[in-house]
RNA sequence: GCCCGGGUAGCUCAGUCGGUAGAGCAAUUCACUCGUAAUGAAUAGGUCAGGAGUUCGAUUCUCCUCCCGGGCUCCA
């Protein structure tokens, strides 16, 4: 056999049997140059360590701390778990188990249609573990289709993805096309459907931790049969795992329905039913803030404020054809005199009425109606989440008209607008997504849906945004803009929307008058900023851990007199603030000061005023900041400009 | 809607192998009046989510319903 030369990173070349594999190689270099080394790369392209090296490759070696490496071990781990299963429930059968972020899924189908429970995960670890332990080899080998078929004949999933990738779609990740199909072997004779690569053998894991268990439909569809699958998370070293399951806990500290409760913000009195909520004092005077801005802001950028009920004929959701398309979503109808009302799902048919109002000439264009508009919703129960997903929430929803020419133009300002205010809360990182017209089933004529992709894509380019194209993911009506937000754990979160509409305006026969006094369609936009204000608000809570900025705050800052003696001037201090427009409170001295500080600190407030004998006498305040910083002897007045200067860009647009 | 898990004081949780329950924090009262993250004592607070069944007896076992959490689906 043929001896070949391979080039390591480090420069050095090592000598190798011809058709020596990846894993024998990682192998043989042993713990120096690639300790840990998982997966190889050549030629810039990761190899399956199973697969044959030849002459002339250029092998890079990941360390296991890269994150496609990790990929490949979360693979391999997975393929542990479905190995175990198979072994403990026989007569199971399994279908896909990718890695994800963070870990890998698989998912199953138990004999007689039974499902796991939690306490199974135990002992699914615990033949993990023992797998692991053997330090089995991962082998790869292919067979032509039919053999495949033939070995896979217990398996109809697996049988089911061959189906797929023969005709041509590798979408699926599980096998790729051609002749032949790939798989993987280890221990006592498993064997998985796989396009691989592994790691070279199962001692290379073991940092892992099964998680959950959950339903899901195969192919993510509900017309499917539901699978048990499996969830885990998978790191390279102890210590990386530890620092996962640590940031989860962390997070959970975030999350918005703990913070709301802690704080006193919001509570979801079960009496309400699933997905309302109640806004407490201090959550509601937070809410009302955004909104004091949010107005500030849409009057300043030229919208114009509309109301709308809450209820409206039947008729309204016939023409914008909600009925027809979205009835499961909408709560029930309420008979009347006659008349059957359903509760708005959304707010444009009613913007629509008010454009329609009367005759609109070109020179009201573009016209742009805004509105703070609760809608009702009937989200499937499984779905509701907090203030990120519930049934009654209010958009800060606007509807702007305009003509064709003016789309570009528009979309650009609209699209600054959306990311100045969302900047001034503090978001600088979201993620932005063209969805481009359908492929089957829309409306509206192709140099349309062009004028406004390339005004949606134009505007997201001047604004120097990073965007993905979602080629077909457009509405029925016209393509979009979404601005996606991510919560404690990671999920995201749709909160602004660009929607051009060229449906709405027709069924509902808009028209202005042209300058050559021709009667003309407006292009409707559907715009939404916060997308909801309690779902912005839930993210925004998430994303300052509870601790909102001076403007925001609840209470801004709280008064401690020292002792009873000092009671006055606190209340004269705090007078003076409120008096200015502050939201600033005084607690007696009760209690000990560190406890009043300590409680003031778990409420997260921006400051904590204490005043003693010095402060009397020279009317100063003790400044405690959020951070801790203590400063002595600040000048009451001072100390009321520094907080001036933290509210005013807020408060004067 | 579907799969898994859960619901004990306002909150976080313990407990009862079936004999109607406890802690810490919070609340209330009293005392303490304190210079930067927990002063002390006392008091009050629970149809053990709701309903049905089994039982002499159910918070505990069984079933149903409601609600919550994690996924899947959905999100106009």
């Amino acid at each position: 056999m043929a001896e070949i030369t391979l080039t390591l990173p480090d420069g050095s070349s090592r000598t190798v049997a011809d058709g020596t594999t990846g894993g024998e190689l990682a192998a043989a270099i042993g713990p120096g140059l690639a300790k840990a080394a998982l997966v190889a790369e050549v030629d810039g392209r990761a190899v399956d360590l199973a697969a044959p090296l030849h002459d002339g490759d250029k092998v890079r070696f990941l360390t296991d701390r890269d994150g496609e490496s990790l990929e490949h071990l979360r693979h391999s781990t997975a393929h542990v778990l479905a190995q175990a299963v198979l072994s403990l429930w026989p007569g199971a059968t399994f279908a896909g188990g990718p890695p994800i972020e963070d870990g890998f899924y698989y998912d199953f189908e138990l004999p007689g249609g039974a499902t796991f429970s939690e306490d199974d995960l135990g002992r699914i670890d615990a033949a993990m573990r023992r797998i692991i332990d053997a330090d089995q080899p991962f082998e790869r080998f292919e067979l032509p289709v039919d053999q495949a078929r033939t070995l896979m004949a217990e398996h109809p999933y697996k049988r089911a993805f061959m189906d797929r990738a023969e005709e041509g779609d590798e979408s699926e990740g599980e096998v790729g096309g051609g002749a032949t199909v790939s798989f993987y072997r280890n221990g006592d004779g498993f064997v998985d459907m796989c396009r691989g690569p592994h790691v070279p053998s199962t001692g290379r894991l073991g940092h892992f931790a099964l998680m959950r268990v959950a339903g899901a439909y195969f192919r993510g569809s509900e017309h499917n049969p539901m699978l048990q699958r499996i969830y885990g998370t998978a790191w390279a070293t102890r210590k990386d795992l530890a620092a996962h399951l640590h940031r989860l806990e962390e997070a959970a500290k975030r999350d918005h329905r703990r913070l709301a409760a802690e704080l006193d913000l919001v509570s979801w009195p079960d009496v309400l039913g699933p997905g309302l909520a109640v806004w407490h004092p201090k959550g509601a005077i937070v809410r009302k803030v955004m909104e004091d801005y949010s107005r500030a802001r849409h009057q300043h950028g030229g919208y114009e404020f509309v109301f709308s009920p809450h209820i409206a004929r039947s008729t309204l959701w016939e023409t914008s054809g909600h009925l027809g398309f979205y009835a499961e979503s909408m709560y029930p109808p309420m008979e009347l005199d006659g008349a059957t009302y359903y509760p708005k799902p959304m707010n444009c048919p009613f913007h629509l009425t008010v454009f329609r109002s009367r005759q609109r000439s070109y020179r009201e264009l573009p016209l742009r109606l805004f509105e703070l508009g609760a809608v009702y919703r009937y989200e499937l129960s499984g779905a509701v989440h907090g203030l990120l997903r519930s049934r009654g929430f209010t958009q800060d929803d606007s509807h702007i008209f305009c003509t064709r020419e003016q789309v570009p133009q528009e979309l650009a300002s609209l699209l600054a607008f959306v990311l100045d205010v969302l900047g001034a809360f503090g978001f600088e990182e979201f993620q932005a997504k063209l969805s481009t017209k359908p492929h089957e089933k829309f409306v509206g004529d192709d140099e349309y849906w062009d004028l406004a992709t390339e005004g949606l894509r134009a505007a997201l380019e001047a604004a120097g945004l990073e965007y993905t194209v979602d080629d077909g993911g457009g509405a029925f009506y016209g393509p979009k803009i979404d601005v996606d937000l991510k919560d404690a754990i990671g999920r995201s979160w749709q909160l602004s929307t660009i929607q051009l509409d060229f449906n709405m305006a027709d069924r509902f026969d808009l028209e202005y008058i042209a300058p050559d006094g021709t009667r003309r369609r407006p292009v409707m936009i559907h715009r939404a900023l916060f997308g909801s204000v309690e779902r912005f608000f839930g993210v925004l809570l998430e994303h300052f851990a509870g601790a909102f900025p001076t403007w925001l705050a609840p209470v801004q800052a709280r008064v401690l007199p020292v002792a009873s003696a000092h009671a006055g001037y606190a209340a004269e201090v705090a007078d003076l603030l409120v008096s200015r427009g502050y939201r600033v409170d005084v607690v007696d001295a009760d209690e000990s000061l560190g406890n009043r500080i300590r409680k003031a600190k778990a409420e997260k407030l921006p400051y904590v005023l204490v005043v003693g004998d010095d402060d009397v006498a020279h009317r100063t305040v003790g400044v405690n900041a959020r951070g801790n910083t203590v400063e002595r002897d600040v000048a009451l007045l001072a100390f009321a400009d520094r907080v001036e200067a933290e509210v005013a860009p807020f408060r004067d647009v």
